[in-house]
RNA sequence: GGACAAUUAGCUCAGUUGGUUAGAGCGCACGAUUCACAUUCGUGAGGUCACAAGUUCGAGUCUUGUAUUGUCCACCA
């Protein structure tokens, strides 16, 4: 006798061990084979790489969204008796995962700088790997059905074996290249970002009229002057006609100095006074309106450092943060008579690192590139020949856009916690290569790698090495292996986004033999519509260059989950649902049901407490439906009418239920499923069928049968009540599959 | 400035080839109950489907425009 409620917390882990035990999530087991065998669909491949998550971080209520509608997908199509499979991973996170860890280092009383990289990486290795259970344990608590002998992380071995080989190729295809630009550089985390991983604040800040020479110009950033190494003005202006092509003398905070005027139309003659100064090394558009008049203009000056100081140039105003070397250049030009106004109630947008939120400073920095047009453009190709659908409320017309428009991807970050690049500098022929490194008394020394080999071997700088900043000139030389005694790796790591993007190869290629043949291309890729641009665009990318294959068919984007109120979620809200509580207070079950009922591709979805509720609801419903029609057969089983009155039209409808499920399923419409199937099952198979049964209109075998079916119809949604009701039966042997998950999908 | 969405019951949201009386959860009102389930059951109230025009025998659904909200991108120093 079935208790009278249903506990989830008494059967799911258990379930979950079961599933384990028997293998069931191996597309290689037994028992999955044999579920093959009887379907017509065994020779279907269905498969899904997992969005690996932060190694590193508890799961959130994101992560519940992703693990409830992939498995949803994955036990839908291995019911189906495709050959299924589902690989999991972890992700090593890069600059998150850094950041955290220097958080802590910092709590420690220490930083970064106080330590070489390598022992610094393996301090953040023992770090992750104390960690990463957690997430891990986590996805299966969810009750994710995938194949965990299949399971991969992003610094494993051979997945960085296979990156770094990718980067090898694109480099012989003349895809790689080098060059020093302006980069979005994060003095706070000490690395670049690509353009991507900038957000853009709106601020109140004040725009300060300044006097040079004839002139008076407007601009944000007074500090960085001592970089300007021109002035522009727009080529139709009347007003500054008679200074084009002209030297004017400044006087500035360090003395006079004299600024070539050049005419270029990206000046807007009607902001400030339609004189911009030029300062190539800290301004995007200065740079390149340098680039455009560089036969006219000198070299370029850098003004500001990768700690956010200004640099030596800048006289006595050196070593001063930026926003403090502001307010002191303001001070000292008011004083001067050259300030000539401030309008305090300016209003722009200031890029911010979107880790730490603070300021973003364009920097020239030498950094490695991907030339990503033809890549792109293979892309566009597959989606012309509809080779790739997207699900997901617009967002394909966003992934073209973002595929015509994109520019090429500059992939070195100056973090150590990554896949370090495969390049080589010959020291002897790099000897004006800047290097920072911990020397053997434990001091942090910087210059020039000539200097340094006078006092110290290459063996010790090698082993305390931090950073190696080689110039753009710089020979280097790219390799799997080290290559010899004489050379020293690049320090810096691929952007995060440069592995993750070779995912779904990267997990087949080095997994079991055959593995890439067998589910390469995978069927869906399923993830939330914020990494869009970052993580599915790339991995066509470059799953199309490796393989000339899609990586995925199709593409189903889920949205934000936010409360029950439509806010989003934060911290600071204090509204932030955390999935392993409800798991625990409801069951995992009613999680996931209040997260995919009624949920949309591409749109966001609310969720509160009474979602939550009316999840368990459906179990505790579901497993006394169950509980009564097993009362009745034991009560009852000898004396029951073989045809009643309703059996046909129940029939009929239950086999309609059964066709627009699987329809709703095989299109995506996971919420419109899971909304008729809940309804279906509560008010038509409880509330009239089984009030019906009790008349002796519906024979009870048949509602057995109806029962059973939509244990199978509601396993992928709610995996754990539906097997535990589905063990109930078995023990009565009123099933012939020993498990409900390896069960085939009714027809 | 550009793009993409959304707008349906008090709240949060479904409604995919246009087709009877527009649905769910929660909330609300009234009632029931030792009979599988109070994590229950029954009955009911509540909607000019943002607005306007158009296509059509027929529009929540298609077209155009407007408004509001949201997201993404760009950005003038």
């Amino acid at each position: 006798m079935l208790d009278k409620q249903y506990q989830a917390k008494d059967h799911e882990a258990k379930i979950y061990k079961m599933w384990l035990d028997h293998d069931c999530f191996s597309p290689d087991s037994e028992i999955s084979q044999n579920l093959n065998k009887k379907s017509k669909k065994a020779n279907e491949s269905f498969s899904i790489i997992m969005p690996p998550p932060n190694a590193n971080d508890p799961l959130h209520v994101g992560h519940a969204m992703f693990v409830t509608l992939e498995d949803i997908m994955i036990r839908f199509a291995r019911m189906q008796g495709k050959d299924t499979v589902w690989i999991p991973g972890t992700d090593h996170a890069g600059i998150e995962t850094q950041f955290v860890f220097e958080k802590k280092l910092k709590k420690e009383g220490k930083s970064r700088f106080n330590f070489d990289r390598e022992t610094l990486f393996k301090m953040i290795w023992d770090y992750v790997s104390e960690n990463s259970a957690v997430a891990v344990d986590q996805i299966k608590q969810l009750g994710a059905s995938a194949d965990w002998s299949r399971y991969k992380f992003t610094l494993d071995k051979d997945i960085v074996e296979t990156v770094t080989e990718t980067f090898i190729k694109m480099n012989q295809d003349g895809l790689v290249y080098r060059a020093n630009r302006l980069v979005n550089f994060c003095p706070k985390c000490g690395t670049a970002f690509s353009n991507l991983e900038v957000d853009h604040k709106e601020q109140d800040t004040s725009l300060y009229y300044i006097k040079y020479g004839p002139f008076t110009l407007a601009t944000t950033r007074p500090e960085t002057k001592f970089g300007d190494t021109g002035l522009a003005v727009h080529p139709d202006d009347k007003r500054y006609q008679k200074y084009i092509g002209q030297e004017i003398e400044v006087e500035g905070l360090n003395g006079n100095f004299k600024l070539k005027v050049i005419a270029d139309d990206f000046v807007d003659p009607k902001f400030g006074t339609g004189v911009v100064k030029i300062t190539p090394y800290h301004d995007f558009n200065d740079f390149a309106a340098w680039q455009r008049h560089k036969d006219e203009l000198p070299e370029p000056i850098q003004i500001v450092d990768f700690e956010g100081r200004l640099t030596a140039t800048a006289g006595k105003y050196a070593g001063l943060k930026i926003a403090i070397a502001r307010e002191q250049v303001i001070k000292d030009l008011e004083e001067k008579g050259l300030l000539v106004k401030i309008d305090k109630n300016y209003h722009n947008n200031l890029s911010v690192c979107y880790r730490c939120g603070n300021p973003i400073e364009p920097l020239p920095l030498p950094q490695f590139y991907i030339k990503v047009k033809s890549l792109t453009n293979s892309v566009i190709k597959k989606i012309d020949q509809g080779e790739i659908k997207v699900f997901g409320a617009g967002h394909d017309k966003i992934l073209r856009h973002w595929l015509e428009t994109l520019e090429d991807w500059n992939i070195s970050r100056q973090i150590v916690w990554g896949i370090r690049l495969p390049i080589w500098y010959e020291i002897d022929k790099n000897l004006d290569a800047q290097i920072t490194f911990i020397d053997q008394e434990k001091n942090r020394v910087s210059g020039k790698l000539a200097d340094l080999l006078k006092e110290n071997s290459i063996e010790e700088i090698r082993a305390g090495l931090q950073n190696i900043s080689a110039r753009i000139e710089a020979n280097y030389l790219i390799s799997q292996e080290n290559p010899g005694e004489r050379y020293l790796q690049e320090t810096d790591t691929f952007d995060t986004w440069f592995s993750s993007s070779q995912w779904p190869f990267v997990t087949l290629i080095n997994n079991k033999p055959g593995d890439f043949e067998r589910f390469y291309p995978t069927n869906t890729m399923e993830t939330a519509y914020d990494i869009l641009m970052f993580w599915v665009m790339r991995m066509l990318m470059m799953g199309i260059y490796k393989t000339g294959q899609t990586p995925f068919k199709n593409i189903y984007l889920h949205g934000l989950i936010r409360d029950a109120k439509g806010l989003k979620m934060s911290k600071s809200k204090g509204n932030v649902v955390n999935p392993m509580e409800i798991s625990e207070k409801y069951g995992t079950d009613a999680l996931r049901m209040a997260l995919v009922i009624r949920s949309s591709a591409g749109l966001d979805k609310s969720v509160g407490d009474a979602d939550f509720k009316a999840g368990r609801n459906l179990s505790n419903k579901l497993w006394n439906a169950s509980r009564f029609i097993l009362i009745t057969r034991e009560e009852n089983q000898v004396n029951q009418p073989i045809n009643c009155a309703h059996d046909q039209v129940f029939k009929e409808k239950l086999k309609q239920i059964t066709k627009d499920v699987t329809k709703n399923l095989e299109s995506f419409q996971l919420g419109v499923a899971a909304d008729t199937l809940y309804n279906e099952f509560w008010h038509w198979f409880c509330d009239q069928c089984i009030e019906e049964s009790k008349k002796g209109l519906i024979n009870q075998d048949l509602m057995l049968d109806g029962l059973k079916t939509f244990l199978k119809l509601l396993h992928p949604f709610i995996p754990f009540v539906t097997e535990a009701i589905w063990q109930e039966l078995a023990k009565e042997n009123l099933v012939e599959d020993k498990i409900l998950t390896s069960s085939a999908w009714p027809e």
